[in-house]
DNA sequence: TTCGGCCAATTTGTCGACAATCTGCAAAGA
DNA sequence: TCTTTGCAGATTGTCGACAAATTGGCCGAA
């Protein structure tokens, strides 16, 4: 915090980006990477003079990222990044199981072959990154989502999608970004994804919702492990 | 639009309301309740001169109103209530029967015996308020998902109650104030309800999971059959 | 008649100042 | 010494003005 953060500049000149929408990215980045701590308090003057801009943009930053569950905001009193804890993270992954379950179901029904034949080849991507990268780790960057993301889009319910991937999507990094997750049995988050992607080609929904509740639940179940190696409920290190 | 809308008072002094929180509920009442159209365009200087306030709140208030999904803000366009279609509300309804078939499953491992019996207690009122109308409809106003409300809440999970409660709840009344289902079938919706309470007092989730789904998905039906009557695909009448 | 360009009016985004509320510290009282 | 109260400073909420972007209407050209 001893420098302006610079926002960051649109690359495409056609459309036009408001200040609000680069200091939620900027403020949305700093809180996913534990930059600001989870439960720090927000002092709007001092964030305002980071980023550059009044305080205006950044107040309607800090609204938007509470609705995306990374602030919390009590009237009067100011703003503070969300705190984690276990039982946040076990809601959240509850939540996203039924979600989840529910777009695998849709996109099962409604996904088209060529979609489908992109995924396949999304994962055979996957699976070469995993060799290259011995086995250690399922990196997808993005790409953990690209997944995820292509199924809630391929469910065709824009809701779904917008629940999943924009109000608790963040949440879900901020997660995994404080745990550090080297998911370890890479070849078998792998072969949860083939599965999926098999019983949607199949036009299964059934089978594809129970197989991605059960590969969001074991996600749990991992990050829940790495967790329970150091604090049992407090994520603030 | 004539004259300023009062904003409501607070009754309890001890705690302090923001103009801001004022505003949002008014927005929501007029949007909710069609007094400002789906579809229309909000113009804020004079939605701030019909409310009493300076744009500053009324921003605020679209802001959240936005996360709710009653609103849709286009970067220096402006904003308009959302749209109503069936596409939409199917949407909706899948959305919902996944989670709510999610908090079901939640409630019967967690919810206590007293708040079981409570909810029992609550469904006998329920039949007494449908005897006492003839059985025409199931009228719950804030009680429709007063069973809803409760079992949300029983199941232990605030983020998944929240996207229920806070993100879609208002979405739905929308569609239903427009529908004025008249839900027909009374008996039955209590008799579903009766039966997903059963399997959850028998702590039984799988099953109170399969009920509720079945359930909201028949709430679906039976709005989509009300508004079958009228134009397909446009609510906007 | 239709389409495109230009301009003025309006709306949306942002700014900085003022009003309202909260928090922390110091002093006084028990 | 501990607790309570009051006050000052800081922060949050709101206001109105200015800047930036959009929209609609009119006029001219094809």
């Amino acid at each position: 915090m001893q420098i302006v953060d610079k926002l960051a500049e649109s690359t495409v000149q056609s459309t036009t980006v408001t200040l609000t929408e680069r200091v939620t990215d900027a403020l949305q980045h700093a809180i996913v990477t534990g930059d600001l701590a989870p439960g720090a308090k927000l002092n709007e003057p001092e964030l305002a003079r980071r980023f550059g801009v009044s305080r205006g943009p950044l107040r309607e930053a800090i609204s938007r990222l509470e609705a995306r569950r990374l602030i919390r905001v009590i009237a009067n009193a100011g703003a503070r990044v969300v705190a984690l804890d276990t039982g946040q993270l076990i809601a959240l992954f509850e939540t996203r199981e039924a979600l989840e379950g529910q777009a695998a179901r849709l996109a099962a029904e409604r996904m088209d072959t060529a979609a489908i034949e992109e995924l396949r080849l999304l994962l055979d991507r996957h699976a070469a990154a995993i060799s290259a990268d011995g086995g250690r780790a399922y990196y997808q960057d993005e790409g953990d989502y690209d997944f995820h993301y292509r199924i809630a889009h391929g469910a065709g319910n824009p809701l779904l999608a917008g629940i999943l991937l924009d109000d608790l999507y963040q949440l879900l990094r901020m997660y995994r970004f404080r745990l550090s997750a080297a998911h370890g049995r890479a070849e078998q988050a792998l072969a949860e994804h083939g599965q999926i992607l098999a019983a949607i080609a199949e036009r299964d929904g059934a089978l594809a919702e129970l197989l991605m509740r059960r590969h969001v639940a074991r996600g749990a179940a991992r990050l829940t492990d790495v967790q329970g190696q150091g604090k049992k409920d407090d994520l603030s290190l």
